[in-house]
RNA sequence: GCACCCGUAGCUCAGCUGGAUAGAGCGCUGCCCUCCGAAGGCAGAGGCCAGAGGUUCGAAUCCUCUCGGGUGCGCCA
């Protein structure tokens, strides 16, 4: 249900008719024929530009097709006037019934009512978070992680078959530090004197994995060399780890579907496919690499390497998958993982990195396309910095004055509901500032907080009715007299739930979940907008001494803006307030 | 040196994947509460959309160049 293009459907369909009156000359396209809501809402309710798009292909004037089209429009009993304006713009206002019509609709639908099939159930695999499992997440992990997840939900509810997907890094040589690390403290668990060497990971969560470590194997690694412990001690470490990772992304709300382990891509001849699967399209090679320019490294020297030829794909310059020494680097089982997510049968792909790792966008790109042969897009989303506050402050960290912020301190501090939403208060390529005692000020400046009050309020009408004894569950309500809300104000709010679904699709469609909050922090910026003035004129309280009928149709207004509040808090992940404390 | 991201009100940022007179919050100025819907409300000022070209009916949005900021740049992960 979206009445935009619902109203599309009748443009294209009017000028269809004139096309085959020979109004319009045959087999013009309409492809670009839009209709939206206007910039200025005096303008109207919906504008079409189908006069100017369709104004040179048919060599007409635009004023010519648009009055031909606006006479054919108002046909349509939901159209109330259409008036041509500026170069050829067609306004459209549509019968207050519509915009009341709708509020009922609402109520029916509930959390479906802006569900889109958009996605036509296409699947699609959102990555996320993929931290190494070395520690518990910090700050900039967690915009991935609430990232990632808004936006697999919103692509869910925008009709595709979405999978959550986290990639372990539990294959290279950060995971053997790790396994070092905890030997340490496992020695130390014993009761040896131990110090941490630059290259190891010092932090005091690996304490008790050293000792849940001499939990179970005793003594029988004291005084062994590496041989010995290595590789079960690595096993054992990011078990550890991934459980920790596990408990936080729980407390953030984060559920995935897939945990797909680096790991099982080696010994089992699956990056060996993925690169024979580009060597028979002619894309590896053994070669040389020039200098990058500018910077060059100390020790460069000239090497040859097996490179896969990404420049093919869009890509600057190839690049290695095997190192000299004959290893695969870390790009290898990088390509043979996208290479699984292809074969599994997606449609199409989106990873979410953090923005230092910007370059690796077209090498990824480039690998997917040659190993999809273009036919599975692509997004990358790179996610900025989280600069954190306190009090106005800037909040440094540092590992070693022990003031590293984890996700668990944020969630701690100020619950996953904060932490998300405002995670979601910035587009992802750009930095967010998070202040600790912002976040949770109770005031307008405040979107998460202006939010949860609109939703708390309408709440508090409802509780209110109830004990008026008026009938307020939705059925009731979207069975009331709706064509009581004839104020301009009480219809302007009703415009601004319309606009929901076609938010859904366009937040889908360019993968920016932020969209979302912004539009809700809008929705209940109306809300609040209605209420207040409700304070000057009584007769646009929600509640109606003595008029139930009139108290209904306000309230079904009221419930109407909730409805949406909560579906658009079900994507951002964010539990909607029922009472602010 | 190259690539990617960014540059919009004093500040922090939106801006519909090309639409009409570019928006919001903060801050600023002015007005408004003797309880019952003020954890505020109403109004106002504030802009060369970094700059210059180009594409077209139309550009903050697309293309090119310049300036300014961030990030990354052979075998690390």
């Amino acid at each position: 249900m979206n009445l935009f293009s619902d109203i599309r459907t009748v443009v294209i369909s009017a000028l269809e008719t004139m096309m085959a009156e020979g109004r319009l000359p045959e087999g013009l396209d309409l492809a670009n024929v839009a209709v939206e809501p206007p910039r200025d809402a005096a303008h109207g309710d919906m504008a079409t530009n189908a006069a100017m798009v369709l104004a040179k292909p048919a060599k007409m004037k635009p004023r010519d097709i648009a009055d031909d089209l606006a006479a054919r429009l108002l046909a349509d009993d939901r159209i109330a006037t259409a008036e041509v304006a500026g170069p050829g713009f067609l306004n459209l206002r549509l019968a207050p019934a519509v915009w009341q019509g709708l509020v009922g609709l609402v109520l029916k639908d509930g959390a479906a009512f802006g569900k889109s099939d958009l996605g036509k159930g296409k699947k699609i695999n959102v990555e996320y978070v993929s931290a190494n499992p070395t520690g518990p997440l910090h700050v900039g992990h967690t915009r991935g992680a609430v990232f990632g997840d808004a936006l697999a939900s919103l692509l869910d509810y925008a009709g595709y078959d979405v999978t959550r997907e986290y990639y372990i890094n539990d294959g290279g040589a950060q995971v053997d530090v790790l396994a070092r690390s905890v030997y340490l403290r496992y020695l130390e668990a014993h009761g040896q004197e131990v110090t941490f060497a630059d290259g190891t990971y010092p932090g005091d969560y690996l304490i008790e994995v050293g000792e849940a470590l001499k939990a179970k194997v005793g003594e029988a690694y004291i005084g062994q060399p590496e041989e010995v412990w290595l590789e079960e001690v690595r096993e054992f470490a990011t078990d550890r780890m991934m459980d920790l990772i596990r408990e936080d992304l729980k407390v953030l709300g984060v559920e995935m579907d897939v945990f797909y382990s680096e790991k099982s891509l080696y010994g089992t001849g699956r990056i060996e496919a993925a690169l024979a699967t580009l060597e028979q399209k002619g894309l590896i090679y053994e070669g040389v690499l020039e200098p990058p320019k500018g910077k060059v490294p100390e020790d460069w020297e000239p090497r040859e390497q097996t490179l896969f030829k990404s420049t093919e794909h869009g890509d600057d310059v190839d690049r290695p998958v095997k190192k000299s020494d004959g290893a695969w680097t870390y790009f290898a089982p990088d390509i043979a993982y996208h290479y699984d997510k292809i074969t599994r049968g997606f449609d199409a792909l989106i990873d979410v990195f953090g923005a230092d790792h910007g370059g690796y966008v077209k090498r990824m790109k480039a690998a997917v396309s040659a190993l999809s042969d273009g036919k599975v897009s692509v997004d990358i989303k790179l996610c900025q910095l989280v600069k954190l506050f306190k009090n106005g402050e800037p909040f440094k960290m540092s590992k070693r004055a022990g003031t590293f912020i984890t996700l668990r301190d944020v969630v701690d501090q100020v619950g996953p509901d904060v932490t998300r939403f405002v995670m979601l208060t910035r587009k992802n390529d750009a930095p967010l500032d998070f202040d600790f005692d912002k976040v949770l000020e109770q005031s307008k400046d405040n979107p998460v907080f202006y939010v949860q009050y609109a939703n708390a309020r309408v709440c508090s009408v409802l509780r209110k009715a109830v004990e008026a004894g008026i009938a307020v569950d939705d059925a009731t309500l979207a069975a009331a007299d709706l064509s009581l809300l004839d104020h301009e104000a009480e219809i302007a709010v009703a415009k601004k739930i319309a606009e929901w679904p076609r938010l859904v699709e366009i937040a889908a469609r360019t993968n920016e979940p932020h969209r979302v909050a912004f539009y809700l922090y809008e929705l209940a910026g109306d809300l609040h907008g209605l209420w207040n003035r409700g304070n000057d004129d009584m007769s646009l309280r929600f509640l109606q001494e003595d008029n139930p009928a009139a108290s209904q149709a306000k309230i079904a207004l009221a419930r109407a803006v909730t409805v949406v509040i909560s579906a658009g808090l079900g994507i951002l992940g964010v539990t909607p307030a029922e009472e602010m404390r």
